[in-house]
RNA sequence: GCCGAAGUGGCGGAAUCGGUAGACGCACUCGACUCAAAAUCGAGCGGUUCACACCAUAGGGGUUCGAGUCCCCUCUUCGGCACCA
């Protein structure tokens, strides 16, 4: 490093950064507390899980956001800006059994590492309000929750097919299947029958499809409707021996051309409807199905299989008799687990249909005209006229003439409209240890019930056996599993699964209001004040999982009365990921891991904040480049000598004017530039003014001018570069801490230019450029204009047509020439 | 397959409303300082060209006085969903 400066006024981060951070903890500059008088904000970044070690990712994912509090904060805003630990989850748990760690133990060793390493980023974290998700004193309310949920039917326990993760041993919630893979092992999920605890989240499906109080990315909001997948369309009863079949459809219009009915393999009314000769075919059958990973049954291009059952079902217009099958390609979980074959005009039941030879009829003319049913090989699934309809012949058929047809066919009996949903209810039971016990007794003779409130927390017991097996700790332990029956008195067993860790972070964010509160789950009257969240921050991998558990809690807790919002949330922002400098995701196995102690040993915190926020914009993320970061650490440098040290070398020539002007143009820029998001470019607009003020200082600027800039410019780097803005402000005699200070106020007249500059196009090409004062009308450029020899050249004389935009340019077309 | 987002120098990226394409930074080149190097400071840096000028924002068309920005088609990359009746 640079022997050339006296060590005074060379950049040393090292030399204060520790020290600054100390001071700020002792004198609690950070701690948070309530001021009525002032605006309030609350600015949330999702809060990690205790893996081991804070990665750069972290960094990236807090420290931006930090920089915005911290503006906020200056801005005079009364600013929350938590942070906690989601700290139940799979990894505590193979560490336990991997390495005979207690869970416990690897958690809480976890999370003290990471705030130790979360002090080196300089955050304004109020680290008082902390907590972890694993403490009992917060998952108890999880239980608590649960009891409300319970009480209200919102909580239920019901046998269905799950999805199984051979890897973790337990079961996964439909939004935790990716691409029938377990998110986090990548196994392939089975399907399983089994009864499990659910939440309700599907009596919410139609008021989470309503954003209008939460500004959410765009996508972001197009996941989640797509993910709730609301459909229109009717329910048809069909008359079968072994009672009604209900088949849902969102095309009623069709209802005359099913020529056959296609019910789940699991439909309960499988069995009733086989035929005696068809037992052994269906029973091989639904063997075959229930072994078939979810990958393997939606395989691309899969042929249709299935099986008659031998039994038939009464058209409920035309009496006709339609042959029932079963087949993988309906599922028992959508609808009624039952369709009505309508070959003609879709695709699946036309596949299928020419698999076992059942019969298509058309029944929407489309404008093509009719349909060659001996050899259709595509489905019209256009509008068109109804044919082949009975009574609705003539009608609109198609999705845009549903109404209509379905006003007809209401009257008819077996018909009626009907709104289905994609959504599944929220499976959360878990069959492993650390996660929050579900606070429920099974008794012999009362069956299920609840715990009493006041025996909560059930707390996870210690010291229990990890099997690698899988098998959940809590059903080997007899004396834990052991309970009486609030009911009868008599003995009962504990329920051995615990809850699906992301319970843990649907109500979090309520928790920080009132962390060590012991009487209820959180402060009313300080969330009534502060909630929702204002800017939530965090991955768009939450797109649905989190954020639509979240929404759908703080709806169920709205309805409880114990809040009196709708959404968690105002408003949400996703960063991007930091990739490997090879553009790959970082991981271990790849060696691309960037270790931001490392940074911060080298550089400095200051340095890695700049960086991670400069090379590439918030929201979209991007490659490390490690050669890049020389630049802030650069340009820090250069803030230092410039206002900590002697100017030097020749002199330029900037003027007062020039130099107040670009100081308030950049404060005003730079402030515009944080409340959207764009760090990248508020750091280059800082970078531009230093640029100018080295060249300012050693020019015959007035003292008074260079003081004004040289403090606001202090000010402006607060947010971003903490320890170094509080040195500088040290440094330069001011009093107190800098990030105690006001945003400065903009000087509006001082930020207008006195000059600008315009361009002159010729037909559209640059030909010159000219300097007026800003609101210089057409005449004045017309006329400066004039007095370019390579503009008046190209006009070449004649006349001329001007488009003149202020400030900007004017563009000279010569009329008469054929621009063609 | 369906839905969505994005393609700008060697690299990361700038560019309010349709108005100077390439801000800021990295890398690179030259120069100053140095015995030398590093650091620092100064200058240059899309392509063709001596220059005038022309070409250039994935490719092709269009609208416009003017298009990275708007419209249509194509290609590529990324993300989501994936037999949801």
């Amino acid at each position: 490093m640079s022997q050339t400066l006296p060590s005074g006024r060379r950049y040393q981060p090292h030399s204060f950064e520790e020290k600054w951070r100390k001071t700020w903890e002792a004198e609690g500059l950070y701690r948070f507390s309530e001021r009525p008088e002032l605006p309030k904000t609350y600015a949330l970044a999702m809060f990690p899980y205790p893996s081991g070690n804070l990665h750069i990712g972290h960094w990236y994912n807090y420290v931006a956001p930090d920089t915005r509090a911290r503006y906020l904060r200056m801005r005079g805003f009364n600013v929350l800006f938590p942070m906690g630990f989601d700290a139940f989850g799979l990894p505590a748990e193979n560490a336990a059994i991997k390495r005979g760690i207690d869970p416990r133990q690897w958690t809480y060793d976890n999370i003290a590492t990471m705030t130790g390493q979360f002090q080196q980023m300089g955050t304004m974290i109020d680290w008082s309000r902390q907590f972890a998700t694993c403490d009992p004193e917060y998952y108890r309310w999880n239980q608590w929750f649960f009891l409300q949920m319970f009480r209200k039917g919102l909580a239920y326990k019901k046998e269905s097919l799950v999805n199984w993760d051979p890897v973790d041993q337990t079961v996964l919630a439909n939004e935790q299947v990716i691409n029938g893979r377990g998110d986090r092992s990548g196994a392939l999920v089975e399907r399983r029958k089994m009864r499990q605890w659910h939440l309700k989240i599907t009596d919410y499906a139609e008021e989470l499809l309503d954003f209008a109080q939460l500004d959410l990315p765009e996508r972001v909001r197009l996941m989640q409707t797509h993910w709730i997948g609301r459909s229109e369309g009717a329910e048809v009863d069909f008359q079968t021996p072994a009672g009604t079949v209900t088949v849902f459809s969102t095309r009623p219009d069709t209802l005359f051309g099913a020529t056959f009915l296609v019910l789940a393999p699991e439909h309960p009314l499988v069995e009733a409807l086989t035929a005696a000769g068809q037992r052994r075919a269906v029973e091989a059958y639904q063997e075959a199905t229930s072994r078939l990973s979810e990958i393997d049954r939606q395989a691309e291009g899969r042929p249709k299989t299935g099986v008659p059952l031998g039994s038939t079902a009464l058209h409920p217009l035309s009496a006709e008799a339609l042959p029932i099958w079963i087949s993988d390609y309906v599922l028992a979980s959508y609808g009624s687990g039952a369709v009505m074959g309508v070959p003609a005009h879709d695709q699946r039941d036309l596949e299928f249909a020419r698999s076992f030879g059942l019969p298509i009829r058309e029944v929407v003319r489309g404008p093509a005209g009719p349909l060659d049913t001996s050899r259709l090989e595509e489905a019209y699934t256009g509008s068109g006229e109804l044919v082949n309809s009975g009574f609705l012949d003539g009608l609109p058929g198609g999705k845009e003439g549903i109404h209509t047809v379905l006003e007809q066919l209401s009257a008819a009996a077996g018909v009626r409209p009907k709104v289905t949903y994609r959504l599944r209810d929220w499976l959360i039971s878990r069959q492993r240890y650390w996660g929050t016990p579900i606070p429920v007794v099974y008794c012999p003779s009362c069956g299920i019930q609840p715990v009493p409130e006041e025996q909560l927390p059930i707390t996870l017991p210690e010291g229990v056996a990890f099997l690698p097996s899988g098998q959940s700790p809590l059903s080997l332990d007899a004396d834990w599993k052991r309970a009486s029956c609030p009911n009868c008195g008599g003995p009962a067993e504990r329920e051995t699964d615990t809850m699906d860790t992301f319970v843990d972070s649907s109500w979090y964010m309520y928790r920080f209001l009132s962390p060590h509160q012991s009487e209820a789950p959180f402060d009313r009257e300080l969330v009534h004040r502060w909630l929702p969240v204002d800017v939530y921050t965090g991955g768009i991998e939450h797109a649905i999982l989190h954020l639509l558990y979240s929404r759908f809690w703080t709806k169920v807790m709205r309805d409880l009365g114990l809040v009196d919002h709708s959404e968690p949330f105002r408003s949400l922002r996703n960063q991007g990921i930091v990739l490997g400098e090879d553009h790959e995701k970082m991981s271990k196995s790849r060696g691309n891991v960037v270790d931001p102690d490392q940074l911060v040993a080298e550089y400095g915190s200051d340095t890695v904040r700049t960086y991670l926020m400069f090379m590439a914009p918030w929201e979209s993320g991007g490659p490390w480049d490690p050669t890049g970061i020389s630049g802030p650490f650069k340009w820090l440098s250069r803030v230092y000598t410039m206002l900590a040290g002697e100017s030097e070398g020749p002199e330029e020539s900037v003027r007062d004017q020039q130099l107040r002007q670009a100081v308030h143009s950049t404060l005003q820029r730079v402030g515009d530039q944080l409340e959207q998001f764009a760090f990248n470019t508020a750091i280059a607009q800082l970078m531009e003014l230093t640029n100018l003020m080295v060249k300012a200082k050693r020019s015959p600027i007035s003292a008074q001018v260079w003081e004004e800039s040289a403090q606001i410019f202090n000010l402006m780097l607060a947010p971003f570069a903490p320890h170094l803005a509080e040195e500088l402000w040290s440094l330069r005699g001011q009093a107190g801490s800098v990030h105690l200070q006001a945003w400065p106020a903009v000087d509006a007249a001082a930020a207008q230019p006195d000059l600008v500059e315009i361009v002159v196009q010729v037909a559209g090409k640059v030909r010159g450029r000219v300097r007026v004062p800003p609101d210089a009308d057409e005449a004045l450029v017309w006329q400066e204009a004039n007095k370019l020899e390579n503009v008046t050249r190209h006009l070449g004389g004649g006349q001329v047509r001007r488009i003149f935009v202020p400030g900007r340019l004017i563009n000279l077309v010569p009329l008469g020439q054929s621009s063609m």
